[in-house]
DNA sequence: TTCAAACTGTTCAAAAGTGAACTGTTTAAA
DNA sequence: TTTAAACAGTTCACTTTTGAACAGTTTGAA
């Protein structure tokens, strides 16, 4: 049986355990992302892209909690760098509707296969972890975020 | 057998996996500090500091990631509101030594019980979780995290 | 000793991020 | 229709963060 007082010992040593990883993630990305030239929050918003090719503004808001005015901006500059398409959506010309370019895929593949980039370094730190540890590992995070993602939304 | 490409996958989603859960931490975090009148690296700094009770500035930039200009002055916010004290180490006098205050300690305490804070939000975030699942995922951050250490020294 | 290099932390100008007010668009109630 | 409220995104002034130059301290080679 598990107490409060010892419910409140397990959630901070699993957020410390976040963290510890967290902020070399983050200090990766940021390294990754200003060695090509862009901001933190550009690398986000191309990253989410990536994914569906093609999303509007609000929807990658909504993926990545950044702040309207920040995500704008983001957007701005990878617009200019010629990495994003951006449109108005016909359907509803208060969204804007984005894709990432030829120019946009091709520079995030170059990225990721950098030597010393955060996806080469995540590699060679999950060397050894075990399929199963690897999968149990997903599951896990998927229960977490599952459960973080709903209550985000309320404070909106 | 794993080959290259598989592997570019397999990181690719366990740094996915990872963000998911990151930005809402951050998220979470972000709140917490604000409602209690400090700046995300200031909350940092004090739940690095509170593992040990005393720590020199050093040792907590090493821990932290935080540039050292930031840190100087999320420091010198903390002390300025009581929740810090700092002095010249007598051995080094080009060193700071951090300690927390009574008044520190209660207010992070105060911090942690809060309801709708991040503490309060991660123990009903691990409800679902089994203790061995619990246990696994701290095992495999454990790895993931001494590995990433390791590495961040270099680029220094 | 002496003094140059390494170090720890601070300062400050510049860069990055953000809240709030705004523009233009859509919705739907009157 | 008309029009007020809701919405998506932009702008801009303000705040926060940070790199680079700096001040004081320590180290150790000469």
């Amino acid at each position: 049986m598990v107490n409060e007082s010892e419910k409140l010992i397990r959630s901070t040593q699993l957020l410390r355990s976040f963290w510890s990883i967290q902020k070399n993630i983050v200090r990766f990305v940021q390294k990754t992302a200003v060695e090509n030239g862009l901001s933190v929050p550009q690398y986000t918003v191309l990253m989410t892209i990536i994914l569906q090719k093609e999303m509007t503004q609000k929807q990658v808001g909504e993926q990545t909690f950044l702040p309207k005015s920040t995500l704008s901006q983001a957007v701005d500059g990878l617009v200019r760098l010629g990495l994003l398409n951006r449109q108005q959506l016909e359907s509803n010309r208060r969204e804007m509707q984005l894709s990432i370019t030829e120019k946009g895929e091709a520079f995030l593949k170059k990225m990721h296969l950098q030597d010393g980039g955060i996806h080469h370094l995540f590699q060679s730190a999950m060397e050894p972890l075990t399929d199963k540890q690897y999968e149990d590992l997903l599951e896990s995070h998927l229960i977490l975020s599952t459960y973080l993602e709903s209550q985000a939304r309320e404070g909106m």
